[in-house]
DNA sequence: TTGCCTAATATTGTATACAATCAATGGTCC
DNA sequence: GGACCATTGATTGTATACAATATTAGGCAA
């Protein structure tokens, strides 16, 4: 929302379904919906006043993106990764994002510095508010730095590719984060916009390399965290 | 098929969509159904005896990696990737496939090596050959290297990302491709796979490097081709 | 009480029916 | 004759109904 929108065409399957599928994947992204939760074709559709076939839609196009788990006759589930699925996610992350770098400074101009500035700003008010919501905002921001990047090479397929990743990520940061990450992200979103302005193209890869690894070195292995209320998440 | 199946626990969504959807895909990856064509829900549906609700879960799944276009009200038709899109998925492999030789290398074994040797030859045999179904057959063998690359990775997530951007590859080469490319494709497959094999990595990265260039250097970006015929296409 | 088996309940998988939208054809007016 | 408009036809979007499967509750026996 906050950054440019520059998909080119999103493949809008059906208006109801779309929609759907953005708020119970938003209300995944910022952790309102715990992972394991059940969602019921039934529960969602009351909710939304919609019969179980767009539902069904909905909740396909997010076991797509992995945000889902689908299990024949038994239902959907929101997505519960093991611990090597997230360490596929970072991994995939530490080969993607230099690259992203790579090629968003090929197509850097002021305002996408102007851009990235604003997120940053935006971030760090967030860090010093208080309350839940203002964390759920904050981790929501937090990944907009990444999104933003790769919406700055241009290539839709990076922005799906990424926005799953992250996606993905605040999933497994909600099942294995022990501190809340952002604080010492948000130095780390800084030195690489910096890197990134000064042209140091380089230094700002290795810099997303170590902020990646940060990251993942938060996260706490063993912990599991309850499932939450689906109503409450939704309609907040 | 022909590599190992290292992916944990395939999301399937359901068993008939899930059939529908792998016949489609392998269709429009063997080049049999022409860009642009309409994949009606009735003929589809009629054609493997299910209703129209099974058949929209398989066009939206396709739809999501981008082998399917479909739009409100008119229906799915096979994508008609554009010159820019076609441009991203070259850029995008770019970006992905020497990260994954990076990461293959660090995974490698005698038994993968044996395997990836398994697919040049087959590769090779169907390259002698002549007629219509050796060339599909061909052209699918020629992606099966980069995908059977991505799978020695053990990283579902990274495998995912290379079967979409293959199936999308395919699709491009089918619209604008002049020559068919397997044939200069083919040693150069060798040529990475033997520096993979005497640990030359960063060589092998810059062969797959120069292997991508080939490949999109082939295309013509003014020709279109005629669309197909959807029953002929699906049933063979 | 505990374990297992059976039946009832609920939820998903699929098909069909109806509503809404778009494409095409035919007619009329200029 | 050509362009514009309306009506018809076909196709998709959505809801509902039915079938298949899984979960749960209850009862019986050890």
């Amino acid at each position: 929302m906050t950054s440019a929108n520059l998909a080119p065409a999103e493949n809008a399957i059906d208006t109801g379904a779309q929609h759907i599928r953005d708020v119970i994947r938003e209300a995944i992204v910022e952790r309102r919906l715990a992972p394991g939760t059940k969602l019921s074709e039934n529960d969602v559709g009351g909710l939304f006043n919609v019969s179980r076939t767009v539902v069904r839609a909905a909740l396909q196009a997010l076991s797509y993106e992995g945000l889902v788990t689908v299990e024949k006759n038994r239902g959907a589930f929101v997505a519960y990764p093991s611990v090597a699925e997230a360490q596929q996610i970072f991994a995939t992350r530490r080969l993607i994002e230099p690259g992203i770098i790579r090629e968003a400074a090929r197509h850097l101009q002021r305002r996408h510095i102007k851009e990235l500035r604003a997120l940053l700003a935006e971030e760090e008010r967030l860090t010093s508010e208080h309350g839940q919501s203002a964390r759920r905002a904050e981790i929501k921001a937090s990944g907009d730095v990444h999104l933003a990047l790769a919406a700055i090479t241009g290539n839709a397929i990076l922005q799906r590719f990424m926005d799953e990743l992250i996606a993905r990520s605040s999933l497994v940061i909600a099942l294995y984060g022990q501190s809340v990450v952002s604080s010492c992200g948000h130095a780390e979103h800084h030195q690489i916009i910096d890197a990134l302005e000064n042209g140091d193209i380089e230094d700002a890869c290795t810099l997303m390399l170590k902020h990646i690894d940060h990251i993942e070195a938060d996260l706490d292995l063993r912990t599991t965290k309850r499932d939450s209320n689906l109503k409450d998440a939704l309609l907040m």
